[in-house]
DNA sequence: TACAAAGTGTACTGCACGGTACAATGCTTT
DNA sequence: AAAGCATTGTACCGTGCAGTACACTTTGTA
């Protein structure tokens, strides 16, 4: 039998939009075999633990990739300023510009929150975390700081929904631009 | 057999609660015939059309909910800051502080959306539409108007989920606080 | 070339799912 | 009280689910 794939991690993303597009409970073993070409012996032969444990990866995946992406370069960057706009930018392109939806988003709704929930829990404070600090770096307060952070944060995860909703990418991108114009300077005390 | 229940919509408001709390594809009809106390009959006998019908029927129960408390208001209040500051009121209340997970939303973010397109996008159009009609009459202008009214209804559905996940209500709570403040003013232009 | 490990396909299991059928029971009306 | 409709419980249906078993093939290694 021809060797599909040669890595487990070669698979993760195809896993990633098919969570992102029906959600954990929805996302059927069968949609899976067929959309990774691969068969329930494969599958449970990288994946031991079922769907679970795919979920699990992908979303450590995700996690990684902000990681790397964007919260170390929020964190280290020479200029704030310059981190900063490097996250608007990793965001909107990892979001496909408003057309993606948030996995880490997608499940903390339901209750498949309770079985991830430290991932998710910790992908969004490393998030307004690393923003926070590069706010403060930019000037901000520390209240300021730490509150912008948060409605950035959730100002793009309202914006996902908004823009799936109304079937209109550019809800995600003009919101996108009014959050970062709201990073270049604090607000009055 | 003794009768359970009076009318159809007695029942919506546990069925909006199981809805909210597994999403469209996680909510199996066992959960459902145990936690309104009703057997397969009576269900099928008041939602003919199952599960999709009861998730239809929820969701123009809340659309209705919002366009009495929430968006009437927003448009008829002789002072629109009354509506607005009511509409902040409205919304905690019925978000339970953050404690609530918006079902809008979540239907919003999966494939459930394609199910009842025209109600989801509906909601935020009317919510966005109706709230930014008040900042206007407040005198904002125009374009001010619609950005912070998306921002608005942004940052509540993000800050629900930022507020899931983290666990805490304050999340959403504060957030609040800062979007209302954010109608009081208009922005510079 | 032999052998073990990794990877794959297929058939299968048991179960829970959404939904149906229908008889039994209550309630309302006359 | 009789009829007729609304409501309910239960048994049942076919289907698709997640997951398992296992034989088989390919690959890496020596």
């Amino acid at each position: 039998m021809a060797r599909k794939i040669a890595e487990r991690s070669d698979i993760v993303p195809v896993l990633g939009e098919i969570f992102r597009e029906r959600g954990f409970a929805g996302a059927s073993l069968s949609e899976i075999t067929q959309r990774t070409g691969l068969g329930k012996g494969s599958l449970y032969h990288f994946f031991p633990d079922g769907k679970e444990e795919m979920a699990k990866v992908v979303l450590d995946d995700v996690a990684d990739w902000f990681e790397t992406n964007v919260f170390v370069p929020l964190g280290t960057a020479e200029d704030p300023e310059v981190g900063i706009d490097h996250m608007f930018k990793a965001t909107v392109s990892f979001f496909h510009s408003g057309r993606r939806v948030c996995l880490v988003g997608t499940f903390a709704l339901d209750d498949t929150r309770d079985r991830f929930a430290e991932v998710i829990h910790a992908y969004f404070a490393a998030w307004t975390k690393a923003l926070a600090s590069a706010l403060r770096r930019r000037g901000f307060g520390i209240k300021a700081a730490r509150a912008t952070a948060e409605d950035v944060v959730a100002g793009i995860q309202g914006a996902l929904v908004l823009a799936r909703s109304q079937d209109d990418p550019g809800v995600f991108t003009r919101a996108i631009k009014r959050l970062q114009a709201r990073t270049k300077t604090a607000p009055a005390a």
